[in-house]
RNA sequence: UGGGGAAUAGUGUAACGGUAGCACGACUGACUCUGGAUCAGUUAGUCCAGGUCCGAAUCCUGGUUCCCCAGCCA
């Protein structure tokens, strides 16, 4: 808590937290949870909710939670809970020993709800779907008691019993809160509070019949876990008088839910509907896709738990929906990698070069550094020799204003190595060129002329015969409308995908030192990014996901140019 | 047109009656063996209209706009 950084300012939230230990409101206690649907795959406006739940827990020295709310076994399958543990993990969190799910408290929730029967409170409803929607009214008509809703204790205790013994089909009867079913709020309105299912649940099997909705059942699994703090997103403000009632009723530990607004990211979509729809449709490879706002699919990305948590907390914490702009992340990602991550040559569109006055079958090794940022890093051997890759777009035969790399007649460094010069162009029967005949300066070896002389650009570069072929997967962001949902003509979401969000280029060469290179790793290619070893790369075949680009000044300057034409 | 929320530079957020600040982006410039990084600077904001006050983003009144709610989803 003392740290400098969170001393600074308190977001709502934690405000609230703060004051509540002041004034020992909890006993001092600040406890919170994470209770994702394991119906899907986290992403990174889960990670939004696992930085703030788990966040506070660390920063006010209290507990959080991971709990599994699976109330719905139709939708929710172990697949998911597996992989919602990993991601969890992987963002950095650790719940201890309290792993929890809902399906654990169905035996204890069923109690309560006989509590609340014999209390009047709770009754057996025989109305069909449809016929509680007509009866539930409108906005902005109230709603209309059903014909059930004045049955004996006894009554609904024997019918509640049969629900769960199983004696009824699937949807006959329901069991409702008895409130108000005139109430302005229509959550209000005789909720439902179990619904029979006839489904196989992930983890209780075969033994109920009867689940427990969200708005019953939510709060008393906060309730059972002595959570102090319930924060869930906006949507669920309606159902706090709900949440609240059930609690007072029942009379148990009642927390304080408080709603904060879920993230919106530019150029991508975040509902788990639309995701799945991408999936489903096979306009990504997966959930894990590196196009994905996913947390897997960040993973594979190259992205770092550290460079999401960072964005997380400079997001911060509100009441209001804001998108923010996917830069920030990007910038969030940068900020780390380029502390962390080697440096490494590799050329992703090669051009060849040969050094003339170069000999025949000499090879040096140069030595190079592995970090700038990092001193500890230390350095390693790059191959030179006379036949070189060097990047196709680090040469223009007629360069344009401020086209600093290599054009004919111009003398460039080649980074760690020696300052060569173009001497001539060689071409094939379009006009294209297909290599480049140059002349090095063998006293500029390491990058220095003696005479002090400057050149205006350093090029990256690999060795033709050392360098090994890679496979380089560039990707931009998966929609090309900073909204995606703003789509004319009675198109929807789908139609604003960017087309060149994945482009692989599979002739790429890379310096001999990533021979080894592990999935997982990442690394900076020099002057063009960050990378990250694939999960599908192997030793014969390495495979390299670009992260995100390097800041480019010059890119800037191409598209300023291009505009003027 | 019922109820519940919310509005601060392009974007995301601070300021809790006392100089509207920070970050991202954009744009300059310095530096550089990555057109990277770094550093310096510029840009630009309180939804509107009234009111209270020496003083209002903040308090009051009235508007405007946006979000959520009519699942046996969460």
């Amino acid at each position: 808590m003392n740290t400098n950084e969170s001393t600074t300012r308190l977001d709502f939230i934690r405000a609230i937290v703060a004051e509540d230990l002041k004034t020992n409101k909890w006993g001092g206690q600040a406890v919170t949870r994470f209770p994702p649907e394991p119906n899907g795959y986290l992403h990174i406006g889960h990670a939004k909710s696992i930085c703030l739940n788990f966040g506070i827990a660390g920063e006010f020295n209290g507990l959080c939670n991971l709990r599994f709310d699976d109330t719905n076994p139709i939708k929710e399958e172990q697949e998911y809970i597996n992989s919602i543990i990993e991601d969890v993990r992987w963002l950095g969190f650790d719940w201890q020993d309290r792993l929890f799910y809902a399906s654990d408290y169905f035996e204890q929730m069923y109690e309560y709800a006989v509590q609340l029967i014999q209390a009047g409170k709770a009754y057996v409803c025989d109305l069909t779907p449809e016929q509680i929607r007509e009866y539930r009214g409108t906005l902005t008509e109230p709603g209309k008691n059903c014909p059930y809703r004045s049955r004996s204790v006894e009554e609904n205790l024997d019918l509640f019993e049969r629900m769960r013994a199983g004696e009824f089909e699937a949807g006959l009867r329901v069991l409702r809160a008895k409130i108000d079913m005139a109430s302005p709020n229509l959550n209000m309105r005789d909720p439902v509070m179990y619904r029979i299912l006839h489904a196989e649940h992930h983890r209780t099997g075969d033994k109920w019949c009867v689940y427990p909705t969200y708005d019953w059942a939510h709060g008393l699994e906060d309730s059972i876990e002595r959570i102090t703090h319930s924060v869930c997103t906006l949507e669920f403000e309606n159902h706090r008088p709900l949440y609240d009632w059930f609690l007072d009723e029942l009379g148990v530990h009642h927390p304080q839910q408080i709603e904060f607004a879920r993230l919106n990211l530019s150029y991508t979509v975040m509902s788990k509907r639309k995701l799945q729809q991408l999936v489903q449709d096979g306009l990504v490879s997966g959930w894990d896709d590196p196009r994905m706002p996913t947390i897997c699919g960040l993973r594979g990305r190259g992205y770092t738990p550290e460079a999401i948590r960072k964005f997380c907390k400079r997001i911060g914490v509100n009441k209001f929906n804001s998108t923010v702009d996917i830069a920030l992340l990007e910038h969030c990602v940068r900020e780390d990698l380029n502390k962390t991550s080697p440096r490494v040559m590799a050329v992703l569109r090669p051009l060849k070069v040969v050094i003339e006055n170069y000999p025949e079958g000499q090879v040096e090794e140069l030595e190079a550094i592995n970090n700038p940022e990092d001193a500890s890093a230390g350095t390693r051997k790059v191959p030179f020799s006379r036949e070189l890759y060097i990047e196709r777009e680090d040469f223009m035969e007629e360069p344009p204003k401020k086209f600093y790399r290599l054009a004919p007649g111009r003398e460039v460094r080649l980074r760690y190595a020696y300052f060569i010069t173009c001497t001539e162009v060689v071409k094939d029967s379009n006009g294209e060129a297909v290599e480049l005949r140059c002349t090095y300066d063998p006293s500029t070896r390491g990058g220095d002329a003696p005479d002090g002389r400057k050149v205006k650009s350093t090029l990256h570069w690999v060795s033709a015969g050392h360098s090994l072929p890679a496979e380089v997967r560039l990707y931009e962001h998966l929609f090309s409308r900073e909204n995606p949902d703003d789509a004319g003509g009675g198109e929807d979401f789908k139609s604003n995908l960017n087309p060149n969000s994945l482009q692989i280029l599979s002739s790429c060469r890379v310096e001999p030192s990533l021979g080894q290179a592990k999935p997982g790793s990442r690394y900076q290619f020099e002057r063009l990014g960050y990378f990250c070893v694939a999960s599908e790369s192997c030793e014969g075949k390495l495979v390299f996901n670009r992260t995100v680009t390097l800041r480019d000044r010059w890119a800037k300057i191409q598209k300023a140019q291009q505009q003027i034409r």
